[in-house]
DNA sequence: TGCAAAATAGAACGACCGTTCGATTTCAGT
DNA sequence: ACTGAAATCGAACGGTCGTTCTATTTTGCA
């Protein structure tokens, strides 16, 4: 019994197990165990996006990775454990790519829209490889469990990471005081839905201008005067097509 | 083979036969036959709003209309078929109870308004309920086929009706000459998303208060000065709870 | 009322699902 | 190199799925 993988991204109830605890190599931490369920779980992540987190089967999951149905089922327990480890896979990789390389940039605005434009990419490069954030929302909204549990709880810590640095722009003095940062992470986040709507389903160019001019309205509506300057339209084409 | 499905909501193709086209007796247009078959589209209304298009089952619609599964099959000839009539069927609810009255509203802000107060309602007060609209673009965004392209030509007329009536808006001189209709129309619906997102899977309190408030804030923004009044708070607590 | 047609039931199908279990292969520490 | 443990396989299970077929009931018009 070792705790791996945690919530983190801070200031979450934490708490964690391996959920089938391999007797751990002492050194490189990599057994051929662990090696394989990394495999295994990448290719979840690929194929859980494709079709969703239900549409998930371990037989379709064997094929890929070229193992049997056991073989793959016995690093998981259950396919329900399966769809957690991919949620934690996934929230992992988000956090590799937004929340960290954000948190780097110097706090107020400039962090908050590193956190946008990293939120962005991750949601539009998965242009053919879909946000689990997002499609498990729906697939589990009416859907009580362990699943959706631990759906919920990594959003809402990626929210609250965001409504912090919101906070921060505010104490900054880079947004107006009397700015709501519950109200603005409401409407950013719901820019990333309709953004991750009408490029996946729609399939609708120009979402991604719409939703970077729609996120420098809101800023500038509640910037300070004084506040680091607006980035200019170069920003808008700074993120890879 | 003749062709089907309607898309209606105005200008867009058009045309429609009932899926099977059966013998129609001459008056009442209710054979036993559509009777039951409306029986059926409602439960799986239902059903699918609870747990999806694609985890919809001719068993369990069985079980709840108390059928027998080929008694029930025999009226869609194919799950995809039934998919595609629930489709349809939400679609024919959606602009009952969103579009039409709404439409009924004057040219311009009130119109929109209408549009946007029964959207939100549509939304919420399924939130034991689930929107089709929503979870369907999730579920089938690179899923390609009938269903796919049902729900993205539904969607997609909807969302030009929602732009005709912002369009209408400006043409009235409610809305600056400037706004841009496609741009408004992708921070609405990503309000509507947002408010989907938080109400039903982190079933977040205030929500619906949010919603209403960064609509306003769009509309003001864009608003003339000799527009209609402002529509006061309370219209904020104007839709049922 | 009678009778063809429509609607429904019931059983069976092959396919895939998640899961179990015992046998077998591969790994890693001595 | 040996050996116990870990990893993997292969076959089988009961279950549900969509679909097909044939029989039976129900319906609606003459």
């Amino acid at each position: 019994m070792q705790r791996l993988h945690t919530v983190s991204i801070v200031s979450t109830p934490l708490r964690s197990l391996p959920t089938a605890a391999p007797r751990a190599s002492l050194k490189s931490g990599l057994n051929k165990g662990s090696q394989t369920r990394a495999t295994i779980l990448d290719a979840a992540l690929g194929l859980a996006s494709q079709i969703g987190l239900e549409g998930l089967s371990i037989g379709a999951l064997a094929e890929v990775t070229q193992m049997s149905k056991s073989g793959v089922f016995a690093h998981f327990g259950s396919r329900e454990e399966l769809q957690i480890s991919v949620v934690r896979e996934y929230h992992a990789k988000f956090e590799e790519e937004v929340f960290y390389p954000a948190v780097r940039e110097p706090r107020g605005l400039p962090r908050l829209r590193a956190m946008f434009d990293r939120w962005v990419q991750r949601v539009t490069v998965e242009i053919d490889y879909g946000c689990i954030y997002i499609s498990g929302a729906v697939e589990f909204d009416d859907r009580p469990g362990p699943v959706r549990d631990a759906l919920v709880s990594m959003v809402r810590t990626w929210h609250d990471a965001m409504e912090r640095a919101i906070r921060i722009a505010v104490e900054e003095g880079h947004l107006k005081a009397d700015a709501d940062p519950m109200q603005m992470l409401f409407e950013i986040h719901g820019l990333i839905l309709a953004l991750h709507h009408d490029a996946r389903f729609m399939r609708n160019p120009g979402a991604i201008e719409r939703a970077h001019r729609a996120f420098e309205r809101i800023v500038a509506e509640h910037r300070t005067t004084d506040a680091e300057p607006a980035p200019g339209p170069a920003s808008l084409g700074r993120q890879r097509a």
